[in-house]
DNA sequence: TCAATATTTCGATTAGTCTCGACATATGGA
DNA sequence: TCCATATGTCGAGACTAATCGAAATATTGA
């Protein structure tokens, strides 16, 4: 990930209603939500929403699809990811060290490398 | 880490400079860099990166500490973690399959769950 | 074709951010 | 104390973002 990218993805999340809007996306994967029904869970109007999530759209956040009248928006969790691993990837060029906490961080819900799906059950 | 903090902490990067600075720091970990040597190096004038550095001190993305007459900015790695953590935690909560890709994109880096208690000492 | 629904675009207002010159503060040494 | 160095604060201008009413665009079904 390029730094224009980032800061693109950074700026559309340091936004209250976005931020609240992509974890609300994160949440109803891989089914996404219509447009409508995310700016009436926020409490915002249709067309502020509408600007919001082209924001988002533009930084690749997240993704739409048409879907008879409705659209539906949908997380890219690949963008979190990417995004995620940008804010900690330069530390790890020369010293593995720093970021290694991070790993351990996340590892706690997120087995790494093993057999995720089954082992995190007890989450 | 809560939304709040992490708006901050979004708004902070979501600059081209400042997100350049905030690298620059994490290179020259763990000694840090005084403000005027930031400045010149970014080719921004001292008052302006003087404005920057306070706002990423504000999100707590760096930290000061004064030296005679030079203060050395210092990155706080633990920040670019928690960061890099709450944009992913959510989609842990229920579904840890989702986020587990994360622990794989980072482990090529970073060996998991090695010496990490050891060489995490400093930081 | 017409009306109802779902969403986006336009336009204007308001609020916030970025930048930098000028000035202020803090430190160390002569 | 006085000066040089290092950094921070203030204030103004230019730019950008957020919000939302009103109008425009798509889609579906009668």
């Amino acid at each position: 990930m390029e730094s224009e990218e980032a800061i693109l993805a950074l700026s559309a999340l340091a936004q209250p209603t976005r931020l609240d809007v992509f974890r609300l996306l994160m949440e109803h994967e891989p089914h996404g939500l219509p447009a409508g029904e995310i700016a009436r869970r926020m409490a915002v109007p249709h067309n502020t929403m509408s600007s919001h999530l082209a924001v988002m759209t533009r930084a690749g956040l997240i993704g739409a699809e048409r879907q008879s009248r409705s659209i539906i928006y949908r997380a890219r969790l690949g963008a979190a990811r990417a995004l995620a691993a940008f804010l900690v990837k330069d530390c790890c060029g020369g010293r593995p060290e720093i970021c290694a906490p991070l790993i351990a961080e996340l590892s706690p819900c997120c087995p790494p490398a093993m057999t995720a799906a089954k082992e995190a059950a007890h989450d």
